[in-house]
DNA sequence: GCCAATCTTGACGGCATCTTGATACGCGGC
DNA sequence: GCCGCGTATCAAGATGCCGTCAAGATTGGC
Protein backbone atom coordinates (compact mmCIF):
# COMPACT_ATOMS: atom_id res chain seq x y z
CA UNK A 1 0.00 0.00 0.00
CA UNK A 2 1.16 3.62 -1.10
CA UNK A 3 2.35 5.35 2.52
CA UNK A 4 2.07 8.29 1.36
CA UNK A 5 -1.86 8.13 -0.38
CA UNK A 6 -4.44 10.09 0.65
CA UNK A 7 -5.98 8.86 3.84
CA UNK A 8 -9.43 7.94 3.13
CA UNK A 9 -12.48 6.88 5.53
CA UNK A 10 -15.10 4.49 4.21
CA UNK A 11 -18.25 4.45 6.21
CA UNK A 12 -20.54 1.23 5.15
CA UNK A 13 -21.71 -1.41 7.15
CA UNK A 14 -22.58 -3.93 4.54
CA UNK A 15 -19.56 -5.96 4.58
CA UNK A 16 -19.12 -6.90 0.88
CA UNK A 17 -19.53 -3.57 -0.73
CA UNK A 18 -16.67 -2.34 2.13
CA UNK A 19 -14.35 -5.11 1.10
CA UNK A 20 -14.94 -4.04 -2.66
CA UNK A 21 -14.35 -0.13 -2.04
CA UNK A 22 -11.28 -1.03 0.30
CA UNK A 23 -9.84 -3.47 -2.70
CA UNK A 24 -10.09 -0.82 -5.52
CA UNK A 25 -8.74 2.18 -3.44
CA UNK A 26 -5.48 0.14 -2.00
CA UNK A 27 -5.17 -0.90 -5.72
CA UNK A 28 -4.99 2.79 -6.55
CA UNK A 29 -2.55 4.46 -4.20
CA UNK A 30 -5.04 5.36 -1.44
CA UNK A 31 -4.61 4.32 2.06
CA UNK A 32 -8.53 3.05 2.94
CA UNK A 33 -9.49 3.06 6.92
CA UNK A 34 -13.42 1.97 7.78
CA UNK A 35 -16.01 2.55 10.26
CA UNK A 36 -19.08 0.66 9.77
CA UNK A 37 -21.41 2.60 12.14
CA UNK A 38 -21.98 6.76 13.20
CA UNK A 39 -19.84 6.66 16.49
CA UNK A 40 -16.91 4.67 14.97
CA UNK A 41 -17.28 7.16 11.84
CA UNK A 42 -17.00 10.23 14.40
CA UNK A 43 -14.16 8.87 16.41
CA UNK A 44 -11.69 7.72 13.49
CA UNK A 45 -12.34 10.92 12.03
CA UNK A 46 -11.13 12.50 15.01
CA UNK A 47 -8.42 10.05 15.50
CA UNK A 48 -7.12 9.91 12.22
CA UNK A 49 -7.92 13.38 10.09
CA UNK A 50 -8.94 11.57 6.85
CA UNK A 51 -8.33 13.39 3.60
CA UNK A 52 -11.83 12.39 2.09
CA UNK A 53 -14.51 10.39 3.45
CA UNK A 54 -16.99 8.11 1.47
CA UNK A 55 -20.18 7.69 2.97
CA UNK A 56 -22.95 5.17 2.39
CA UNK A 57 -26.31 6.45 3.23
CA UNK A 58 -27.71 3.21 3.54
CA UNK A 59 -26.79 2.75 7.01
CA UNK A 60 -28.74 1.48 9.63
CA UNK A 61 -31.70 3.46 11.46
CA UNK A 62 -31.25 5.86 8.43
CA UNK A 63 -28.86 7.93 10.15
CA UNK A 64 -26.44 8.74 7.37
CA UNK A 65 -27.79 12.71 6.75
CA UNK A 66 -27.56 13.65 10.52
CA UNK A 67 -24.14 12.08 10.43
CA UNK A 68 -23.27 13.80 7.17
CA UNK A 69 -24.06 17.32 9.36
CA UNK A 70 -22.22 16.08 12.22
CA UNK A 71 -19.23 15.16 10.21
CA UNK A 72 -18.92 18.35 8.59
CA UNK A 73 -18.80 19.91 11.57
CA UNK A 74 -15.75 18.56 12.74
CA UNK A 75 -13.64 18.11 9.07
CA UNK A 76 -13.29 20.00 5.92
CA UNK A 77 -12.64 17.02 4.21
CA UNK A 78 -14.80 16.62 1.22
CA UNK A 79 -17.31 14.23 1.67
CA UNK A 80 -18.35 11.88 -0.81
CA UNK A 81 -21.73 9.90 -0.41
CA UNK A 82 -23.32 6.81 -1.93
CA UNK A 83 -26.53 6.24 -2.39
CA UNK A 84 -29.12 3.75 -4.01
CA UNK A 85 -31.10 4.32 -6.66
CA UNK A 86 -34.45 5.82 -5.55
CA UNK A 87 -32.82 7.25 -2.79
CA UNK A 88 -32.81 10.66 -4.27
CA UNK A 89 -34.63 12.29 -1.44
CA UNK A 90 -31.56 11.31 0.99
CA UNK A 91 -28.93 12.35 -1.39
CA UNK A 92 -30.42 16.00 -1.83
CA UNK A 93 -30.42 16.32 1.67
CA UNK A 94 -27.05 14.80 2.44
CA UNK A 95 -25.49 17.62 -0.08
CA UNK A 96 -27.94 20.12 1.52
CA UNK A 97 -26.07 18.58 5.20
CA UNK A 98 -22.65 20.00 3.42
CA UNK A 99 -21.27 16.67 1.55
CA UNK A 100 -19.63 17.54 -1.69
CA UNK A 101 -20.94 15.43 -3.97
CA UNK A 102 -22.33 11.57 -4.77
CA UNK A 103 -22.30 8.29 -6.28
CA UNK A 104 -25.23 6.03 -7.32
CA UNK A 105 -24.83 2.75 -6.88
CA UNK A 106 -24.15 0.36 -8.46
CA UNK A 107 -21.26 2.29 -9.22
CA UNK A 108 -17.82 1.09 -11.27
CA UNK A 109 -14.27 1.80 -9.73
CA UNK A 110 -13.09 4.20 -12.59
CA UNK A 111 -16.11 6.66 -11.70
CA UNK A 112 -15.73 6.37 -8.15
CA UNK A 113 -12.34 7.01 -8.16
CA UNK A 114 -12.98 9.90 -11.24
CA UNK A 115 -15.16 11.63 -8.53
CA UNK A 116 -12.52 11.30 -5.65
CA UNK A 117 -9.87 12.93 -7.80
CA UNK A 118 -12.42 15.59 -8.13
CA UNK A 119 -13.36 16.32 -4.99
CA UNK A 120 -9.74 15.95 -3.84
CA UNK A 121 -8.33 18.77 -6.38
CA UNK A 122 -10.44 21.37 -5.25
CA UNK A 123 -10.38 20.95 -1.86
CA UNK A 124 -6.93 21.65 -1.89
CA UNK A 125 -6.95 24.20 -4.26
CA UNK A 126 -8.89 25.30 -1.90
CA UNK A 127 -6.99 25.01 1.17
CA UNK A 128 -3.26 25.35 -0.03
CA UNK A 129 -3.34 29.27 -1.84
CA UNK A 130 -3.58 30.78 1.24
CA UNK A 131 -2.85 33.57 -0.52
CA UNK A 132 -5.76 36.05 -1.46
CA UNK A 133 -7.28 35.41 -4.43
CA UNK A 134 -8.71 38.69 -6.29
CA UNK A 135 -9.79 36.42 -9.26
CA UNK A 136 -11.28 33.55 -10.61
CA UNK A 137 -10.14 31.76 -13.13
CA UNK A 138 -11.56 29.12 -15.25
CA UNK A 139 -10.19 28.15 -18.70
CA UNK A 140 -11.34 31.77 -20.31
CA UNK A 141 -13.48 33.57 -18.07
CA UNK A 142 -12.34 35.38 -15.60
CA UNK A 143 -13.86 36.72 -12.28
CA UNK A 144 -12.72 39.99 -10.86
CA UNK A 145 -14.04 39.81 -7.25
CA UNK A 146 -12.20 43.36 -6.62
CA UNK A 147 -13.81 44.47 -10.06
CA UNK A 148 -16.72 42.91 -9.89
CA UNK A 149 -15.88 41.98 -13.57
CA UNK A 150 -16.27 39.25 -15.87
CA UNK A 151 -14.57 38.53 -19.01
CA UNK A 152 -15.12 35.39 -21.09
CA UNK A 153 -12.03 35.19 -23.99
CA UNK A 154 -10.66 39.15 -22.91
CA UNK A 155 -14.31 40.01 -23.95
CA UNK A 156 -16.27 42.03 -20.65
CA UNK A 157 -19.60 40.35 -19.75
CA UNK A 158 -22.18 42.41 -18.55
CA UNK A 159 -24.00 40.55 -15.67
CA UNK A 160 -26.80 41.98 -13.24
CA UNK A 161 -26.42 42.02 -9.52
CA UNK A 162 -28.19 38.95 -9.23
CA UNK A 163 -26.71 37.40 -12.11
CA UNK A 164 -23.36 37.75 -10.71
CA UNK A 165 -24.34 36.81 -7.36
CA UNK A 166 -25.21 33.60 -9.09
CA UNK A 167 -21.97 33.09 -10.81
CA UNK A 168 -20.04 34.17 -7.76
CA UNK A 169 -21.27 31.20 -5.95
CA UNK A 170 -21.37 28.88 -8.62
CA UNK A 171 -17.43 29.25 -9.46
CA UNK A 172 -16.61 29.35 -5.69
CA UNK A 173 -18.36 25.66 -5.14
CA UNK A 174 -16.85 24.56 -8.78
CA UNK A 175 -16.63 21.21 -8.57
CA UNK A 176 -19.06 20.89 -6.04
CA UNK A 177 -22.70 20.01 -6.31
CA UNK A 178 -25.41 22.44 -5.62
CA UNK A 179 -28.54 21.66 -4.73
CA UNK A 180 -31.39 23.62 -5.80
CA UNK A 181 -31.91 24.44 -2.16
CA UNK A 182 -28.23 25.53 -1.48
CA UNK A 183 -28.08 27.58 -4.28
CA UNK A 184 -31.77 29.74 -3.77
CA UNK A 185 -30.38 30.23 -0.09
CA UNK A 186 -27.26 31.42 -1.47
CA UNK A 187 -28.59 34.10 -4.02
CA UNK A 188 -31.70 35.00 -2.34
CA UNK A 189 -30.80 34.49 1.27
CA UNK A 190 -32.52 31.90 3.63
CA UNK A 191 -35.90 31.62 3.89
CA UNK A 192 -36.58 31.99 -0.29
CA UNK A 193 -35.78 28.31 -1.52
CA UNK A 194 -39.09 27.50 -2.71
CA UNK A 195 -38.79 28.58 -6.72
CA UNK A 196 -36.46 26.71 -8.77
CA UNK A 197 -38.47 28.24 -11.54
CA UNK A 198 -35.99 31.51 -11.09
CA UNK A 199 -32.90 29.81 -11.00
CA UNK A 200 -33.61 27.60 -14.14
CA UNK A 201 -34.04 31.54 -15.49
CA UNK A 202 -31.09 32.74 -14.36
CA UNK A 203 -29.36 30.04 -15.30
CA UNK A 204 -30.27 29.90 -19.01
CA UNK A 205 -29.30 33.88 -18.64
CA UNK A 206 -25.88 32.99 -17.92
CA UNK A 207 -25.12 30.07 -20.14
CA UNK A 208 -26.44 32.32 -23.25
CA UNK A 209 -23.67 35.52 -21.70
CA UNK A 210 -20.91 33.17 -21.31
CA UNK A 211 -21.23 30.18 -23.08
CA UNK A 212 -19.84 29.71 -25.92
CA UNK A 213 -22.49 27.21 -27.03
CA UNK A 214 -25.68 27.68 -24.52
CA UNK A 215 -27.47 24.38 -25.76
CA UNK A 216 -23.75 22.57 -24.84
CA UNK A 217 -23.04 24.05 -21.73
CA UNK A 218 -19.17 23.72 -20.62
CA UNK A 219 -19.56 25.19 -17.50
CA UNK A 220 -22.79 24.79 -15.50
CA UNK A 221 -23.62 21.48 -15.88
CA UNK A 222 -27.28 20.81 -14.52
CA UNK A 223 -27.59 17.49 -12.15
CA UNK A 224 -31.12 16.24 -13.02
CA UNK A 225 -33.39 16.57 -9.81
CA UNK A 226 -30.36 17.93 -7.68
CA UNK A 227 -28.93 21.28 -9.00
CA UNK A 228 -26.48 22.53 -10.87
CA UNK A 229 -22.31 22.23 -10.72
CA UNK A 230 -20.00 24.37 -12.20
CA UNK A 231 -16.95 22.80 -13.44
CA UNK A 232 -13.97 24.01 -15.87
CA UNK A 233 -14.64 23.86 -19.35
CA UNK A 234 -13.26 20.23 -20.63
CA UNK A 235 -12.18 19.31 -24.02
CA UNK A 236 -15.45 20.03 -25.82
CA UNK B 1 -1.35 33.36 12.75
CA UNK B 2 0.69 36.26 10.37
CA UNK B 3 1.93 38.73 13.22
CA UNK B 4 2.19 41.18 10.69
CA UNK B 5 -1.25 41.38 9.22
CA UNK B 6 -3.35 43.91 9.40
CA UNK B 7 -5.63 43.81 12.80
CA UNK B 8 -9.50 43.25 11.98
CA UNK B 9 -12.04 43.97 14.37
CA UNK B 10 -15.22 41.70 13.93
CA UNK B 11 -18.14 42.86 15.41
CA UNK B 12 -20.76 40.20 15.12
CA UNK B 13 -22.82 38.75 17.77
CA UNK B 14 -23.96 35.36 16.19
CA UNK B 15 -21.14 32.98 17.23
CA UNK B 16 -21.37 30.71 13.83
CA UNK B 17 -20.96 33.91 11.59
CA UNK B 18 -17.91 34.78 13.78
CA UNK B 19 -16.17 31.94 13.97
CA UNK B 20 -16.84 31.34 10.32
CA UNK B 21 -15.30 34.83 9.28
CA UNK B 22 -12.03 34.90 11.88
CA UNK B 23 -11.25 31.08 10.66
CA UNK B 24 -11.38 33.10 7.01
CA UNK B 25 -9.34 36.08 7.97
CA UNK B 26 -6.37 33.80 10.16
CA UNK B 27 -5.88 31.67 6.99
CA UNK B 28 -5.51 34.75 4.54
CA UNK B 29 -3.04 36.53 6.90
CA UNK B 30 -4.77 38.93 8.66
CA UNK B 31 -4.97 39.05 12.45
CA UNK B 32 -8.47 38.97 13.39
CA UNK B 33 -9.67 39.97 16.70
CA UNK B 34 -13.64 39.90 18.13
CA UNK B 35 -16.41 42.04 19.87
CA UNK B 36 -19.98 41.14 20.13
CA UNK B 37 -21.69 43.67 21.71
CA UNK B 38 -21.60 47.63 21.35
CA UNK B 39 -19.65 48.70 24.22
CA UNK B 40 -16.96 46.07 23.69
CA UNK B 41 -16.29 46.94 20.22
CA UNK B 42 -16.31 50.55 21.42
CA UNK B 43 -13.19 49.12 24.01
CA UNK B 44 -11.56 47.18 21.22
CA UNK B 45 -11.07 49.49 18.74
CA UNK B 46 -9.44 52.17 21.29
CA UNK B 47 -7.30 49.50 22.47
CA UNK B 48 -6.16 47.80 19.79
CA UNK B 49 -6.92 50.33 17.20
CA UNK B 50 -7.49 47.89 14.04
CA UNK B 51 -6.27 48.79 10.61
CA UNK B 52 -9.99 47.81 9.59
CA UNK B 53 -13.69 46.99 10.53
CA UNK B 54 -15.80 44.62 9.64
CA UNK B 55 -19.28 45.06 11.46
CA UNK B 56 -22.59 43.14 11.27
CA UNK B 57 -25.69 45.40 10.92
CA UNK B 58 -28.06 42.57 12.56
CA UNK B 59 -26.67 43.47 16.56
CA UNK B 60 -28.98 43.32 18.90
CA UNK B 61 -31.47 46.26 19.41
CA UNK B 62 -30.58 47.39 15.99
CA UNK B 63 -27.49 49.69 17.09
CA UNK B 64 -25.83 48.91 13.85
CA UNK B 65 -25.90 52.29 12.52
CA UNK B 66 -25.48 54.22 15.44
CA UNK B 67 -22.18 52.08 16.18
CA UNK B 68 -20.55 53.42 12.74
CA UNK B 69 -21.27 57.04 13.65
CA UNK B 70 -19.35 56.72 16.75
CA UNK B 71 -16.46 54.49 15.65
CA UNK B 72 -16.29 56.92 12.42
CA UNK B 73 -16.09 59.31 15.53
CA UNK B 74 -13.00 57.59 17.20
CA UNK B 75 -10.80 55.81 13.91
CA UNK B 76 -9.97 56.62 10.77
CA UNK B 77 -9.62 52.66 9.75
CA UNK B 78 -12.14 51.67 6.81
CA UNK B 79 -15.54 50.47 8.54
CA UNK B 80 -16.91 47.35 6.42
CA UNK B 81 -20.45 46.53 7.24
CA UNK B 82 -22.52 43.25 6.39
CA UNK B 83 -25.98 43.34 6.03
CA UNK B 84 -28.78 41.07 5.05
CA UNK B 85 -30.78 40.78 1.41
CA UNK B 86 -33.89 43.20 1.96
CA UNK B 87 -31.79 45.40 4.33
CA UNK B 88 -31.66 47.91 1.76
CA UNK B 89 -32.08 51.30 3.97
CA UNK B 90 -29.72 49.66 6.96
CA UNK B 91 -27.34 49.83 4.35
CA UNK B 92 -27.61 53.33 2.90
CA UNK B 93 -27.90 54.82 6.71
CA UNK B 94 -24.63 52.74 7.41
CA UNK B 95 -22.81 54.36 4.43
CA UNK B 96 -24.30 57.83 5.59
CA UNK B 97 -22.85 57.00 8.74
CA UNK B 98 -19.56 56.64 7.88
CA UNK B 99 -19.07 52.78 6.45
CA UNK B 100 -16.92 52.59 3.70
CA UNK B 101 -17.91 49.59 1.88
CA UNK B 102 -20.79 46.86 2.23
CA UNK B 103 -21.03 43.28 1.52
CA UNK B 104 -24.66 41.49 0.83
CA UNK B 105 -24.99 38.05 3.42
CA UNK B 106 -24.60 35.16 2.45
CA UNK B 107 -21.28 36.09 1.00
CA UNK B 108 -18.54 33.95 -0.05
CA UNK B 109 -15.05 34.13 1.62
CA UNK B 110 -12.89 35.67 -1.61
CA UNK B 111 -15.89 37.82 -1.80
CA UNK B 112 -15.30 39.68 1.38
CA UNK B 113 -11.36 39.76 0.97
CA UNK B 114 -11.84 41.19 -2.36
CA UNK B 115 -13.98 43.76 -0.75
CA UNK B 116 -11.62 44.31 2.47
CA UNK B 117 -8.65 44.72 0.24
CA UNK B 118 -9.83 47.26 -1.62
CA UNK B 119 -10.75 49.18 1.28
CA UNK B 120 -7.57 48.63 2.50
CA UNK B 121 -5.51 49.77 -0.41
CA UNK B 122 -7.54 52.91 -0.95
CA UNK B 123 -7.28 53.63 2.76
CA UNK B 124 -3.76 53.28 3.04
CA UNK B 125 -2.93 55.29 -0.32
CA UNK B 126 -5.36 58.31 0.88
CA UNK B 127 -3.30 58.08 4.29
CA UNK B 128 0.90 57.64 3.51
CA UNK B 129 1.17 60.52 1.23
CA UNK B 130 0.59 62.51 2.50
CA UNK B 131 2.93 64.87 1.25
CA UNK B 132 1.73 66.95 -1.32
CA UNK B 133 -1.73 65.65 -2.28
CA UNK B 134 -1.35 68.34 -4.85
CA UNK B 135 -3.05 66.16 -7.79
CA UNK B 136 -4.83 62.97 -7.90
CA UNK B 137 -4.17 60.74 -10.46
CA UNK B 138 -6.08 57.82 -12.25
CA UNK B 139 -4.88 55.84 -14.90
CA UNK B 140 -4.94 58.82 -17.41
CA UNK B 141 -7.29 60.91 -15.85
CA UNK B 142 -5.62 63.50 -13.50
CA UNK B 143 -7.05 65.85 -11.05
CA UNK B 144 -4.62 68.86 -9.85
CA UNK B 145 -5.83 70.47 -6.63
CA UNK B 146 -4.00 73.23 -6.56
CA UNK B 147 -4.00 74.68 -10.24
CA UNK B 148 -7.77 73.49 -10.67
CA UNK B 149 -7.03 71.97 -13.52
CA UNK B 150 -8.11 68.37 -15.04
CA UNK B 151 -6.55 66.36 -17.59
CA UNK B 152 -7.83 63.26 -19.29
CA UNK B 153 -5.16 61.61 -21.62
CA UNK B 154 -3.35 64.99 -21.76
CA UNK B 155 -6.03 67.38 -22.76
CA UNK B 156 -7.45 69.74 -20.58
CA UNK B 157 -10.81 69.18 -19.64
CA UNK B 158 -13.46 72.49 -18.94
CA UNK B 159 -15.14 71.78 -15.49
CA UNK B 160 -18.20 74.44 -14.12
CA UNK B 161 -17.32 74.86 -10.55
CA UNK B 162 -20.03 72.32 -9.23
CA UNK B 163 -18.51 69.39 -11.74
CA UNK B 164 -14.85 69.79 -10.02
CA UNK B 165 -16.74 69.73 -7.10
CA UNK B 166 -18.11 66.96 -7.36
CA UNK B 167 -15.09 65.17 -9.20
CA UNK B 168 -13.05 66.32 -6.56
CA UNK B 169 -15.19 64.57 -4.24
CA UNK B 170 -15.51 61.25 -5.77
CA UNK B 171 -12.02 61.33 -6.67
CA UNK B 172 -11.20 61.55 -2.91
CA UNK B 173 -13.06 58.55 -2.03
CA UNK B 174 -12.22 56.46 -4.94
CA UNK B 175 -13.08 52.81 -4.08
CA UNK B 176 -15.57 53.98 -1.64
CA UNK B 177 -19.23 53.76 -2.38
CA UNK B 178 -20.94 57.12 -1.90
CA UNK B 179 -24.54 57.57 -1.19
CA UNK B 180 -26.58 60.24 -2.92
CA UNK B 181 -26.90 61.81 0.45
CA UNK B 182 -23.41 61.68 0.79
CA UNK B 183 -22.76 63.08 -2.42
CA UNK B 184 -25.71 66.27 -2.08
CA UNK B 185 -24.06 67.20 1.34
CA UNK B 186 -20.66 66.89 -0.19
CA UNK B 187 -21.27 69.30 -3.08
CA UNK B 188 -24.04 71.65 -1.98
CA UNK B 189 -23.90 71.40 1.62
CA UNK B 190 -25.78 70.18 4.54
CA UNK B 191 -29.46 70.09 3.76
CA UNK B 192 -29.32 70.01 0.20
CA UNK B 193 -29.54 65.95 0.22
CA UNK B 194 -33.61 65.78 -1.20
CA UNK B 195 -33.00 66.18 -4.98
CA UNK B 196 -30.97 62.80 -6.19
CA UNK B 197 -31.99 64.31 -9.32
CA UNK B 198 -29.93 67.08 -9.91
CA UNK B 199 -26.52 64.25 -8.87
CA UNK B 200 -27.78 62.35 -12.06
CA UNK B 201 -27.79 65.48 -14.30
CA UNK B 202 -24.33 65.90 -12.83
CA UNK B 203 -23.23 63.04 -13.15
CA UNK B 204 -24.31 62.72 -16.98
CA UNK B 205 -22.08 65.53 -17.77
CA UNK B 206 -18.83 64.32 -15.93
CA UNK B 207 -19.15 60.97 -17.56
CA UNK B 208 -19.58 62.66 -20.79
CA UNK B 209 -16.65 65.09 -20.73
CA UNK B 210 -14.74 62.26 -19.21
CA UNK B 211 -15.20 59.00 -20.28
CA UNK B 212 -13.91 57.33 -23.34
CA UNK B 213 -17.70 56.09 -23.81
CA UNK B 214 -20.38 57.58 -21.72
CA UNK B 215 -22.87 54.42 -21.82
CA UNK B 216 -20.07 52.52 -20.61
CA UNK B 217 -18.35 54.65 -17.65
CA UNK B 218 -15.24 53.28 -17.08
CA UNK B 219 -14.94 55.82 -13.75
CA UNK B 220 -17.93 57.00 -12.66
CA UNK B 221 -19.68 53.70 -11.72
CA UNK B 222 -23.51 53.63 -10.66
CA UNK B 223 -24.54 51.81 -7.49
CA UNK B 224 -27.88 51.08 -8.01
CA UNK B 225 -30.27 52.56 -5.25
CA UNK B 226 -27.08 53.41 -3.12
CA UNK B 227 -25.49 55.85 -5.11
CA UNK B 228 -21.91 55.94 -7.15
CA UNK B 229 -18.29 55.09 -6.76
CA UNK B 230 -15.04 56.29 -8.24
CA UNK B 231 -12.93 54.02 -9.43
CA UNK B 232 -9.55 53.67 -11.83
CA UNK B 233 -10.42 52.49 -14.83
CA UNK B 234 -9.94 48.73 -15.35
CA UNK B 235 -7.58 47.01 -17.79
CA UNK B 236 -10.87 46.91 -19.94
C1' DG C 1 -29.86 96.39 -16.70
C1' DC C 2 -27.80 93.13 -19.92
C1' DC C 3 -25.43 89.11 -21.14
C1' DA C 4 -23.22 84.80 -20.63
C1' DA C 5 -22.37 81.09 -17.88
C1' DT C 6 -24.18 78.18 -14.76
C1' DC C 7 -27.52 75.82 -12.24
C1' DT C 8 -32.12 73.81 -11.49
C1' DT C 9 -36.17 71.57 -12.71
C1' DG C 10 -39.41 69.01 -15.41
C1' DA C 11 -40.53 65.62 -18.64
C1' DC C 12 -39.69 61.77 -21.10
C1' DG C 13 -37.76 57.73 -22.57
C1' DG C 14 -35.24 54.02 -21.59
C1' DC C 15 -33.26 50.54 -19.40
C1' DA C 16 -32.62 47.10 -16.09
C1' DT C 17 -34.21 43.97 -13.05
C1' DC C 18 -36.98 40.61 -11.29
C1' DT C 19 -40.98 37.81 -11.46
C1' DT C 20 -44.32 34.84 -13.41
C1' DG C 21 -46.71 32.31 -16.96
C1' DA C 22 -46.78 29.47 -21.02
C1' DT C 23 -44.80 26.24 -23.96
C1' DA C 24 -41.69 22.92 -25.76
C1' DC C 25 -38.18 19.58 -24.96
C1' DG C 26 -35.80 15.41 -23.16
C1' DC C 27 -35.46 11.49 -20.74
C1' DG C 28 -36.81 7.53 -18.21
C1' DG C 29 -40.56 4.53 -16.62
C1' DC C 30 -44.56 1.92 -17.65
C1' DG D 1 -45.47 4.53 -27.84
C1' DC D 2 -47.43 7.21 -24.19
C1' DC D 3 -47.00 9.64 -19.97
C1' DG D 4 -44.98 12.36 -16.37
C1' DC D 5 -41.45 14.79 -14.26
C1' DG D 6 -38.06 17.96 -14.44
C1' DT D 7 -35.92 21.19 -17.35
C1' DA D 8 -34.94 25.06 -20.90
C1' DT D 9 -36.45 28.97 -23.14
C1' DC D 10 -39.24 32.67 -24.55
C1' DA D 11 -42.35 36.30 -23.55
C1' DA D 12 -44.75 39.68 -21.11
C1' DG D 13 -45.48 42.63 -17.33
C1' DA D 14 -44.54 45.53 -13.22
C1' DT D 15 -41.72 48.36 -11.01
C1' DG D 16 -38.32 51.53 -9.92
C1' DC D 17 -34.25 53.77 -10.92
C1' DC D 18 -31.49 56.00 -14.17
C1' DG D 19 -29.89 58.94 -18.20
C1' DT D 20 -30.75 62.59 -21.25
C1' DC D 21 -32.54 66.67 -23.30
C1' DA D 22 -34.07 71.13 -23.02
C1' DA D 23 -36.40 74.91 -21.21
C1' DG D 24 -36.51 78.01 -17.46
C1' DA D 25 -34.37 80.26 -13.37
C1' DT D 26 -30.48 82.17 -11.22
C1' DT D 27 -26.18 84.12 -10.62
C1' DG D 28 -22.33 87.09 -11.32
C1' DG D 29 -19.63 90.29 -14.04
C1' DC D 30 -19.63 94.43 -16.40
Amino acid sequence: MNPDGPLVLIVEDEAPVRLFIRASLAAHGFRPIEATTEPEALAMTDRHRPTLILLDLDLPAAQGVELVRTLRGSTKAPILVISARGQEDDKVAALDAGADDYVTKPFGVNELLARMRVALRYATTIDEPRKATAALSFGGLRIDLEQREVTSGGRAIRLTPTEYRLLVLLAQNAGRVLTHRQIQEGVWGAGHADQPHRVRVYMAVLRKKLEDDPAWPRHIVTEQGIGYRFREASSA
